[in-house]
DNA sequence: TTCATTTATTGAACTTGTTCAATGTTTTTA
DNA sequence: TAAAAACATTGAACAAGTTCAATAAATGAA
């Protein structure tokens, strides 16, 4: 059951097996079905998770009512509000499925035992914070700097295998722009190839 | 030289004193004029910097010659490509000094030393990065939900200081926009009052 | 399988933001 | 301190993206 969680950590750092074993017991198994909240605006985000199976979208609603996703999470993503987390702050943010989903969670509490107890995991959510971060940074600057079109199209290019799985209403949130928008930008697209 | 750099360290984790003095003696000043560079895009950042003096701005050139605005950092901001010091890569970033300015720099050799013999480093770095990594996602969100009028007024509000120091051309680069349209709503603002 | 709901497309009018070129203002530097 | 360089403002024409409303297509639940 945590053979893929397993897997994720060696990607990121050299951990023990033991080590590997013991961090993994931390992690209690959850269903959630399609259209279920595994985070709302307003509560503490008290889980970190691991998604084995489904697709997820993090996001985040305005105060005129657009939503905006920050992420989508499919099978090998971490997902979790890592602020209202950290800081036992109330969240601003959606989490939701968006297909019939399994994550892998673990508590604050089991997350602070594994920090004190193992200190490869201090390094392990440093280095994957730092590679979100990076990935983040790009993001940014493809927003400040390319059209819709061009933000559409390396998307795609981008996370083909997540794009299949969406509707167009999801990307454009993701987007940030209207849907009615996105589909224009299709048309456009098909009639040139 | 090194008091505002231990001052920024106990913001984030309690760390003896004798590690503080161990970790800040990694560390060399350097003087950077105004209009100089700390990278340049295509070079391997191989340090991470912290500023005690004067301001920079991080940022990015995109395929059109237009400049986009990561970040700015003054007295107590941490400055780094991150991903081009932690994977070694090609920067595709520049740093700039926009006034004189000091640094204390920390080289690659000797951040892996304080990761490998200071363990509260680890935690120093990952509470950091996760830090940065909540404004960027606040930023982001802000991004695709706003106008840039209400971005305008936002940055003000949230960077009074540095925003004094600033053109508008850099404002208008880290807020993705045209110089020339932020002049615009800087008079439509000014007639409000 | 059918009916209801959600999702996608399209057009028209509108708003936001860009580009270019001209002019004025401030800051640097010789 | 004068000339040059960088920065800021403005207008006009244009491009990118939104909004609203109508319709079509796909999906899901009974």
């Amino acid at each position: 059951m945590t053979e893929l969680l397993k897997q994720n950590i060696a990607k990121h750092i050299s951990l023990s097996e033991k080590a590997t074993e013991v961090f993994c017991n931390l992690f209690q198994q959850k269903l959630i079905k399609k259209k279920s909240f595994l985070l709302k605006e307003g509560e503490i985000c008290k889980f970190e998770g691991f998604v084995t199976k489904g697709l997820f979208r993090v996001y985040h609603i305005d105060k005129s009512g657009a939503e905006q996703i920050l992420y989508f999470a499919i099978e090998n993503w971490w997902i979790t509000d890592i602020d209202s987390f950290t800081n036992g702050l109330p969240s601003q943010l959606f989490i939701e499925a968006l297909e019939d989903s399994e994550v892998l969670l673990i508590s604050k509490k089991d997350k602070e035992f594994a920090y004190a107890n193992l200190p490869e995991i201090e390094k392990l959510f440093r280095v994957m914070t730092q590679k979100t971060h990076v990935a983040l940074q790009r993001r940014m600057i493809d927003n400040l700097s390319k059209t819709a079109d061009q933000r559409y199209l390396d998307f795609i290019e981008k996370y083909p295998k997540i794009y299949q799985r969406l509707s167009n209403l999801q990307i454009a949130a993701y987007l940030g722009i209207s849907h009615e928008f996105l589909s224009k930008i299709r048309k456009k697209i098909a009639g040139k190839k």
